[in-house]
DNA sequence: TATGAATGAGAATTCATTCAT
DNA sequence: GATGAATGAATTCTCATTCAT
């Protein structure tokens, strides 16, 4: 499918990449032109047809390339040896902020696509991306240790709360998380002190 | 500036409004046809030219026009009298409610304009939405009785788990707002049932 | 469906249906170049794609416009009155010949469409013009005056022979058909007068 | 001007030179592409440029090798010995339908270069073809015993005759020749049955 | 000889915008 | 005010041809 361009030298491939994810991250796949990504990848026209059969097919490489990327920078990169939730997730901000000050442009690839989504793309993609952040998610949060918990409280709202009270957090701090995790260290230094505040708080309502 | 548009009949005026509204809430801003909008409002080309000076300008017409219904039909409407943030919050679910079976595509407008916001109109609009959004929460999240609150809790930062703990909540229950607001009575009564599930065990933490 | 293109002033309709013809005649289908078409006629790309949806439904527009001449300025102007089938066939081949000195890019037209028929309109194109010239053909060449064949000659058999050799004539003096209406007045004559020349062998044949 | 071609051992030159063949038989010399050409022959983009200048340059040496098949395999094959015209016919025929049997893209090459002859190659191969069809026709059909002629009557114009009236028949027996070429040998008895009723019908006109 | 990556002009089509009526 | 014909730049994609290896 795909075997010239992966067989091609490993700088050039992610030229074309870097420049196709550029490009649908900041229109979605409808509005990126082929015309500007061959033009920012400094290849023919041609060139780029040469290896992905059309715009489609581009995008759903780069789709795919992406989620990989994602799974193995990403969730295999999470210690699930860490049972107390707090930890769990400040190891998790951590590694999102490694992950996308590494592939900046990936996020907004992921935001785009997940938002501006087209329906020419639709029915391709499905909801792959939606099922990896859901069975994500799901790995993420559990398997906590819930021994330190308060009597008679619901475990699994507790949890909720907890996380979609973090999520809220870093939502308002970064506005969006493109923003946030654009920020230089000391800014993310703070935001984690933030979160680290709420944490306590947190704690107080659900901890013994 | 828009003179012209304002001095049409209201009858005709709002056909040609909620053509646009309707063409730019599923489209976006890029994808969205002037030819369509036409079709739909039944006019010419010529003539939405001759209202709007351009595609843009008919946008941003749009856009102000749909901030001021939000600002009207929503904020002037919430009681301030309530002072107990758990019922302040299940009014405003109340009102918005009402507020999107009532305009229906107005929040699809707001979502697809976050969302996909083009290049080209997102400087002008700048963050007026956002500024919208935000203010509001402020007052719609402010001024309490915090009498009852446990000793010793910060209680902005209280409230702010609350409120992210319930739009978290119900945003996994719409999964989208918009769906959620398309669902029909005695879906809604479930969530509303859900919430207030949440809310007790939120009282729990914060509460005396 | 072509309602556009058909108000259009006679003249200017005229002048597109010409390129368009002409293209599609000295290129087929495929090859034709809506470029070049929308060149000759003097028009920008995209006032063509006003009136016609895309190449192809201009094609069949051309093809059942060329259909309908067809019919109307040759088929519809034959004499059946005249029973004697040398006499008919001489008619017929004048009237063919004031038909393509008036019309002359309309031969080549269907001789690139038959021939050069592209899979991408021959379903659609299906065979309407096989189906004018087989039932067109039946009709020129039927209800002669035969009480002055020879006995015991196969009638049917006779008419096949006078015409085919008559087309065997025409065709070697002309080559193409194409070229032999091109030629003038004084050269048709010649032809003429050649083509009689067979007819009166022809008659000694079959006639008493 | 072909030397490194012609030097090319046989084999792997009647690949590329039957690859071709299918290739402009099946599209004509436009529609042809040179990626199926080389793909169909199993060899790379560069080497058909290093043998051939271009593609018109292949097309006109394919062009020629097709004329010359014809004139050996097909010319030079008749046996002008047979003095009578409709024996001599017959056996043209046979011929033929060997021929088209040995070599059924050939033919379909003539009949698509014929038919869709493009401007770009029209000047090139101006009428090599028709000459050799033309001065081919001559010397087939020349050279007769014309001893049981009846008097009196001009015998080129009637071999004429003979000859359209035949070439009319198998065409509508056949509709396009290549059909006729193709259909089995029972279904080809049929139509020289055919023919033999028309031969009988035309000595009785010509013959004494 | 032999490869196939690379090129770029040209194809059909779309669409915001203008302008004569 | 109102129309919609007319424009042309921009879109995706194709394909003969070249050239470094």
């Amino acid at each position: 499918m795909f075997s010239k361009f992966l067989s091609l030298e490993p700088k050039k491939r992610d030229i074309i990449i870097n420049a196709a994810i550029k490009e649908f991250a900041q229109k979605g796949y409808k509005d990126a032109s082929t015309n500007e990504i061959v033009k920012e990848a400094g290849i023919s026209k041609g060139l780029l047809f040469h290896y992905f059969k059309n715009k489609k097919s581009l995008f759903l490489f780069i789709y795919d390339y992406a989620l990989e990327l994602l799974n193995n920078e990403f969730y295999a990169k999470v210690s699930f040896d860490e049972k107390d939730i707090f930890q769990r997730y400040r190891q998790i901000l951590l590694l999102e902020y490694e992950l996308f000050k590494k592939y900046p442009q990936m996020y907004s690839f992921f935001v785009a696509t997940v938002s501006k989504d087209s329906s020419e793309v639709n029915d391709e993609i499905g909801n792959r991306y939606q099922e990896l952040v859901e069975s994500g998610s799901k790995l993420l949060f559990e398997g906590f240790d819930v021994s330190n918990y308060k009597d008679g409280i619901d475990v699994k709202k507790s949890i909720n709360i907890i996380i979609w009270s973090l999520e809220g957090l870093i939502n308002k701090l970064g506005y969006h998380r493109t923003t946030l995790f654009s920020t230089n260290q000391s800014q993310f230094d703070e935001i984690l002190a933030e979160v680290d505040v709420y944490m306590e708080l947190l704690k107080k309502c659900f901890y013994k």
